[in-house]
DNA sequence: TCTGGGGTCCTAGGACCC
DNA sequence: TCTGGGGTCCTAGGACCC
């Protein structure tokens, strides 16, 4: 989809239309720091960029404030409209394109809330591709109002380059016989899969595009990419051999916050991991998942990933739990300055039918655990809890 | 580019097992 | 106790994507 969460903000406000359009968090009143999610073309003509810093798109593009007059005038600093993320909208609005896609595809693998690979190998031909993508393209724009680019070829990953090709609005079909004239000039950045150490990485073999990639010696590029290499160089002749398949269940879930100003005050980062651990917890079990493994990330400046997790002898739905691991884990940054938290769990299960609650098998400790206990505490319940979800030995089951 | 939030996959070492 | 070969799981970090 076309800039995505811009497009939806349209729908409901259609006098954006034409106009800069920023979507992004902590636009909010109060709300200091935040990023930009999305941002319409007319915004990035001004400078404006997804994940740019709040504070450096205003600077680029001021801010139309809700109620006032419009007094812009031509020499004034060009102004655009900011709108805080609204997901659930904007899943509405996925749904219907989703409905779309299921209906002209054989199978639909969505990637995110804004984009699909779609396998349409029954259901058209090459002679007729071009039509029928114009068709769908015609049928999302009908029945959801936004617009889609759609790329097609005869593998996912040349699919997906010919679908950013001519965005927005875009359509290009790359038949299998011009796939590699296609790719050859196509800067090494285009492709799927090349971020930025990457694409430094190639430009230090002297390699800037997919057809000096394609045709790069191997031994050269796996030496310095791995297996990843090798993967490149198929994607940059054209070669993809993945086939489309629907996504499955989620594989870990996660929630995380930064906060306005690098912190210190471990009580502080222990209620913000509490909240999140909560929150994350809840989304978990509405989900019907469980999880064997839980862990916390810790953000220091100016950006250290540190990860720390624990995993479980048996796959549990256990909210305190997750909080309590958690601020344990967290114990180790005692001290540190912390500029964002998060709180994941994995090793994921899903139990049949619509299991949300596992209630009978809380340990009473851990149940009974209060804000002010000690962490001791804690971790000797869930030791108590862990022997309860344990493997029998060989001599216990003797 | 001074950096939000939610994900996936890969790598590499260590513990442990047969 | 100077030690093969094959395998799994766990943890931490990193690259990348939307």
């Amino acid at each position: 989809m076309d800039c995505f969460y811009a497009a939806c903000e349209r729908l409901r406000e259609p006098a954006l239309e034409g106009e800069p359009v920023v979507v992004g968090m902590g636009f909010e009143a109060g709300e200091t720091t935040g990023a930009v999610a999305t941002a319409s073309y007319e915004a990035r003509a001004h400078g404006v960029e997804s994940a740019q810093a709040i504070s450096s798109a205003l600077e680029r593009l001021g801010r139309h404030e809700a109620g006032l007059p419009d007094r812009e005038t031509s020499n004034e600093k060009p102004r655009g409209y900011y709108r805080p993320v609204d997901m659930e909208f904007y899943e509405s609005v996925s749904e219907t394109v989703s409905a779309v896609l299921d209906d002209v595809a054989d199978t639909v693998r969505a990637v995110g809330i804004d984009e699909a690979y779609l396998d349409v190998t029954e259901r058209t031909g090459w002679d007729v591709v071009e039509g029928f993508a114009r068709h769908v393209k015609q049928r999302i724009e009908a029945d959801a109002g936004v617009t889609a680019s759609i790329g097609v070829a005869a593998n996912m990953s040349t699919a997906k380059v010919a679908s950013d090709y001519e965005k927005p609005d875009g359509l290009v079909v790359v038949n299998p016989e011009h796939t590699e004239e296609f790719l050859s000039d196509l800067a090494i950045e285009e492709l799927h899969g090349v971020g930025p150490v990457t694409a430094r990485q190639l430009h230090e073999l002297d390699i800037e595009t997919a057809g000096e990639l394609a045709s790069a010696e191997e031994r050269a590029v796996t030496d310095e990419l791995g297996d990843n290499g090798r993967e490149l160089m198929d994607r940059a002749r054209g070669v993809d051999d993945r086939v489309v398949e629907p996504v499955g269940k989620p594989k870990s879930l996660s929630s995380e916050s930064a906060f306005a100003e690098p912190t210190e005050d471990h009580a502080q980062l222990r209620d913000r991991l509490e909240a999140l651990a909560t929150a994350l917890a809840d989304r978990a079990q509405r989900k019907g998942a469980l999880y064997q493994t839980i862990g916390i990330k810790v953000v220091t400046p100016p950006f250290d990933v540190q990860t720390r997790e624990r995993s479980l002898s048996g796959p549990v739905d256990d909210p305190p739990l997750v909080e309590s691991i958690a601020v344990e884990l967290l114990e180790e940054f005692q001290g540190e300055t912390v500029r964002k938290l998060g709180v994941r769990v994995s090793n994921l299960s899903f139990s049949e039918g619509d299991q949300t609650r596992l209630d009978g098998w809380e340990c009473p400790s851990v149940a009974s655990t209060r804000p002010g206990d000690g962490l001791r505490g804690l971790s000797s319940s869930q030791d108590d809890w862990q022997s309860r979800w344990r493997q029998p030995t060989l001599d216990e089951f003797l």
